[in-house]
RNA sequence: GCACCCGUAGUUCAGCUGGAUAGAACGUCGGCUUGCGGAGCCGGAGGUCACAGGUUCGAAUCCUGUCGGGUGUACCA
């Protein structure tokens, strides 16, 4: 509908101006009309004419040229265009299935990136919900799309965990570790994290032997040793902990297609980035780096002096593996704002000697969840927030309101409270204002959704046609409903499911006020509203399942 | 120091490839009983869009500077 009007209003700007000018169409506000357009104004610059006399010129040949309800010029020089409410009706039924403008393409969508052997915080909570959204948004598209998840199951942190699990098995005794109940077993090895981590910083002692640790933990690793006895417990915990991971998200409703885990890209990095030394990295002071200065970077390491890749090497070591496992035509990483300037030196040396790779990766970035009045976090200390205190504390706030509130709608709420804000700054998660039930939540849009089809189920199947005419509060739920299909391209385009709320949030609103007006069964009028309730829902539906919200049965 | 991100009602946020009186939610104050689910709806109050310049017919939006906050800045991830 849009893409018509653009290219309609272009060739009528042209051919009265011979000026092939930028102009926009847009969707204002209700009261102006269906569409927009600025061309008048963008052309009195250009042709040194009054805008007004311009938009007259051209809306006279829109007159003409189209079948609109009216055509009027407004403001400084605006065209505004109302359709007919014929036309408006026929644009709903297909509103809620969007274009499958990627078909047939392969995109990589990585996010969540937990750490093995440590505790899944709120931030990866965050960004679970947020790369889902925008695998949703693509998949919706009908992209083909693989949910991957990279973490750290080699490293210091690793080191540190499996030093103090030792001290508590008294040695390298893998039978010891049946005493640990099943379900225990994921805070237990946060447990020892923190106590390791600990004992890193305070004791030099174990500071060695956590290096020493370090060591041998890579070796196993790499070579996939699972019969020493320090193997057989590495591997069995390593289990533990994405058996932890899966379960998690499970809960919450997302699956990733594939883990890489880091000593699976490591090898692949150090080799990649070797074989381009010195073309691209250099080595410097035993290391090799890249310099990132004639990017207007900053240097990094990539290789370590004691020849052990970095994060950065690795990273590389991701994007080829990636790349040969999907022949990915895009690759989305999805991290914390931290990540930002060392993925950016990390896809400048990329770009040196495979630019396509890089051309196709696009990197997003996040802040952090805090709680209300929180002060800054500090995970040395182990007091950062989990992501199952962030459950504990929506339901907790759920079930005071409405004891038999249901798993789905806590989950939504949560979902939708992280995802209607747009990403890079810090959100702040505030359990009892934010999730549950009034105003700007996923309940609110639960509820919008459940009462609509309820009154669908009571009407049960009466005839349908479309009709003449529309009252206001019907043609303002047609408009809203037949906006959904521009909206989801651009959050498609933006990778932005924020849009996605913001619109299904006003389409509730609008319908509820609909609903508050308008009789629909038994009413004069049910044939036009039922439909009208209908494309509604089957928009709302549709949106809430692109943003992973659950659609309870009732509420 | 340098680089990047951010600063919009009391609070949490939209709006930012320039456009019409800057929107919403929460909170606050005041309303809605004959109806399909009131977890709803309607209305009021509440803003120097951090500040100062600049570009423009037009700036919350673009540019420069200042202030304030966050992050990164060589062998952690």
């Amino acid at each position: 509908m849009i893409k018509e009007l653009v290219t309609l209003i272009g060739r009528i700007g042209s051919r009265l101006y011979g000026e092939r000018s930028e102009f926009e169409v847009f969707r204002p506000e209700e009261k102006f009309g269906d569409f927009s357009t600025n061309i008048a104004l963008k052309l009195s610059g250009k042709l040194g004419r009054n805008p007004k006399e311009i938009a007259k010129d051209i809306a006279d040949k829109l007159v003409e040229q189209g079948d609109f309800a009216s055509v009027d010029i407004a403001g400084p020089g605006f065209i505004n265009i109302t359709l007919k409410d014929r036309t408006l009706l026929e644009a709903l039924s297909g509103a809620h299935r969007p274009e499958k403008t990627l078909a047939g393409k392969s995109i990589v969508v990585e996010y969540s990136d937990p750490n093995p052997f440590k505790v899944l915080h709120a931030g990866h909570l965050y960004t679970s919900v947020v790369g889902d959204g925008i695998s949703n948004l693509l998949e919706a598209a009908g992209g083909k799309v693989h949910r991957v998840n990279y973490g750290g199951d080699v490293g210091l942190h690793v080191a540190k965990t499996a030093w103090a699990l030792l001290e508590y098995l008294g040695g390298e005794k893998p039978e010891e570790l049946d005493n640990v109940k099943p379900a225990e077993r994921a805070d237990w090895l946060a447990g020892c994290y923190v106590k390791g981590t600990i004992a890193y910083d305070e004791d030099e002692k174990a500071k060695a032997e956590i290096a020493v640790l370090n060591k041998k933990i890579y070796e196993i690793a790499i070579n996939r040793d699972k019969s020493s006895l320090l193997g057989k417990i590495y591997w069995r915990t390593r289990a533990w902990s994405y058996d932890y991971f899966d379960k998690f998200y499970a809960r919450i409703g997302i699956a990733f297609e594939k883990y890489y885990p880091e000593s699976t890209v490591a090898e692949l990095g150090r080799k990649t980035v070797e074989k381009n030394t010195p073309e691209i990295y250099s080595k410097s002071d035993g290391a090799i780096v890249y310099e990132g200065e004639k990017d207007d970077l900053h240097t990094r390491v990539f290789i370590t002096r004691e020849g052990l890749p970095t994060y950065e090497a690795k990273e590389v070591g991701l994007l080829f593996k990636k790349h040969k496992d999907y022949d990915f035509d895009r690759s989305i990483v999805i991290t914390a704002n931290e990540q930002s300037q060392y993925m950016q030196v990390v896809l400048a040396s990329v770009s040196g000697f495979a630019p396509s790779l890089v051309e196709k990766t696009t990197h997003l970035t996040h802040g952090m969840v805090k709680l209300p009045g929180a002060k800054k976090m500090s995970s040395r200390k182990g007091n950062i927030l989990k992501a199952v205190e962030i459950l504990e504390l929506a339901e907790e706030s759920s079930k005071r309101l409405n004891p038999s509130t249901t798993e789905g709608v806590i989950i939504g709420a949560i979902k939708y409270s992280f995802l209607k804000s747009g990403l890079g700054g810090d959100i702040i998660f505030d359990a009892k204002e934010s999730v549950n039930i009034e105003g700007n939540s996923g309940p609110y849009l639960q509820y919008a959704l459940v009462r609509a089809r309820s009154i669908i189920n009571k009407a049960g199947n009466g005839e349908q046609s479309s009709a003449d005419g529309l009252d206001s509060s019907e043609r303002s739920l047609a408009r809203k409903i037949s906006i959904y299909p521009e909206v989801f391209t651009v959050a498609l385009e933006e990778l932005s499911p924020h849009h996605l709320c913001t619109y299904l949030y006003e389409l509730a609103q609008t319908f509820n006020r609909f609903y508050e007006a308008n009789r629909i069964i038994g009413d004069e009028r049910f044939p036009v509203r039922i439909k009208l309730v209908q494309d509604y829902a089957h928009v709302l539906e549709s949106g809430l399942k692109t943003l992973g919200i659950d659609i309870p049965e009732k509420m």
